[in-house]
DNA sequence: AATGAATGAGACTTCATTCAT
DNA sequence: AATGAATGAAGTCTCATTCAT
């Protein structure tokens, strides 16, 4: 009983994540989801009371993939705060490269009509306190150890990752982009950051 | 006279601003904008040929402040590269405390439906060749000098110039966040960026 | 119970070929369409994709009552060639008393905005192949039996039948015409026609 | 002075046929017409009151040089009767071909949002008496002569001009036919029609 | 004679949601 | 758990027409 009932809420959720990446927030609507799922519209409300709900529940079904491969990366023991930072980057930027309007979705977006709605699961998943955490730990971590100048490590990290989310956002917008030049763009990206958390003044 | 009625065309690129700020691209509609400019919603189409013309003049009725403040800051001969890109960081967040929907409006959205309309805004204004260009002078200026290490100045003007937007979109969104704390924020942000474009490996 | 409700998707074929035969092809609006079936307009749109889709149902609906009347009438083994055609000739006229203005949707239109989407229908419809193929067949059986005068039983029937299409617009139009009237003009069309297919030169 | 005047109006008439058998009776919109007259939308009602006027002067702008031909074909005094009915065919069928939506627009319309208005034109021009009464004389003249079978003349008449009404409808229609087999078409209307009006039964 | 601005009505269509079955 | 039917609101846009200038 309980595959069965997955399978069509998983598939709503997998299709939706779908209607996503592909049309966009807007280009999700009920109507072609319930069609994308093989199902009627009215279908989807037996497993989501909103679209609210469903939104959250999608963005937070596929986010959990960022969450998770970040935090192996930033816990691995046997890396340099600079490689961790260095391998955050990189997995974030490749998670933005396979599911982009994922990324919009959540990180870009507080404008629309699900503006007020995605508000919220923003502020649960957005700010990811415990990714956060744990990025900030590993700047601590670095100004510790000597590899970073010491600065506040909570601002750090929030300029850091904004600056992250702003990379991501044009590497997203601007798929077409040839892969060697956005890793020469991902490296340089890198390099400023690593630099500037090294540099003295 | 001609101030009494204030033009209209003028106003709806107002209230259309205003508009887009409040509620976003989609919360722009021509119903809620005729409203909120006092005619009817036909009288728009008298103005503006379409959603996307309207969307098009709002933007670059609204873009046009930052140009032009950005072409003063980075165009000022009595500055260093240096001092340039940190005036630069200041103008284009004081922009988006501004008009921080306007900003959201241009730099994030890109994809769905009624976002392929803002696309060819996105490539005139977004990219914004001519500032850009500029920005890419200064920090050639600032590695010539030797003010700034010698790297691929295209490069690390995409990446700064990514970063930025994700500081500033980051701080659209979180528009309650406390003064000090934000220009903490943008100072600490400065530094990584000035020092990462100092370092020298 | 099914009684009651009427089916709606019926109704809606019933109550737009009313609204098709009183007030034409752009009368039919979905607007007016819901209000006179008793349901939202975007209620029809879950019985028809499109306008175009509801107006190939009510005319396919409304046209299919001829396609076999005049089959029943052309195929009658019992009466010659041309008694077929004066039975076809009226049962044509009959039909388009009975529904004028579903006739003159089919018939007369064919270009502008609203008429390519018919367009297809017509060529369904309007060109009527198989009992176009009838007619042919029973001219040609006329001319095999010598009742009509050897010709081109294709170019004939399309002669005749595009001039029973007039006879049958006219008479649509004027729908205030005497009765006895109305006759005496048929029955003088039919001597003309049968008397042309008869001459021999 | 007139001429200036004359310019606008005559161009108004011009533009507005064109439009007409462009895009067909809805395509015929003020403010099209005005953008190809190259003139305001307002302007067109200095030289007409309503759509109606528009429509109907228009329509009996193009009409006229049917009502002309046909009367120089039907008033010639050097033909038979049964030449001037073929001619007369020749003529109808050529002003439709050289203006299909003209014909459509007065012929053939009384449905649409211009149906009232189109009606009374129709009275005053569809039936046109005037022409209409000098075909009749044709074929009492052909009646008195021999050359057609003694019938009554009128309704004679009415179903021939039906008739070919119905015929130049289809050509009208299937406008992309070839002209080859159009000509046999036509022929073979002809040979129909006439010969039934010379049958004796 | 002409224009620019505006209007009110109406066009088609899509949306999220509800409800009886 | 699911469906088909329905809804009300909203979306963009076009139309014929009016009016002050």
């Amino acid at each position: 009983m309980e595959n069965e009932e997955k399978n069509t809420k998983q598939l709503i959720l997998e299709k939706g994540a779908l209607l996503l990446a592909q049309q966009g927030i807007e280009g999700l609507s009920m109507r072609k989801l319930g069609a994308l799922v093989g199902v009627s519209q009215a279908a989807i409300y037996r497993h989501f009371a909103n679209k609210e709900e469903l939104l959250r529940a999608i963005i937070q079904n596929g986010y959990g993939r960022l969450v998770s491969t970040l935090r192996a990366v930033l816990e691995n023991e046997y890396q340099s705060p600079a490689q961790k930072v260095r391998e955050a980057v990189y997995a974030y930027i490749n998670f933005v490269l396979e599911s982009p309007d994922l990324f919009k979705a959540v990180l870009l977006q507080d404008s629309g009509p699900a503006r007020q709605q995605v508000h919220s699961v923003q502020k649960d998943i957005g700010k990811n306190r415990e990714t956060f955490a744990m990025f900030i730990k590993v700047l601590s971590e670095g100004m510790a150890k000597g590899d970073f100048a010491p600065a506040d490590p909570e601002l750090s990290s929030l300029a850091i990752w904004a600056s992250l989310t702003g990379l991501a956002s044009r590497i997203a917008v601007e798929r077409s982009i040839a892969p060697d030049l956005r890793n020469q763009l991902i490296e340089r990206f890198c390099a400023i950051i690593l630099g500037g958390l090294q540099y003295k003044y």
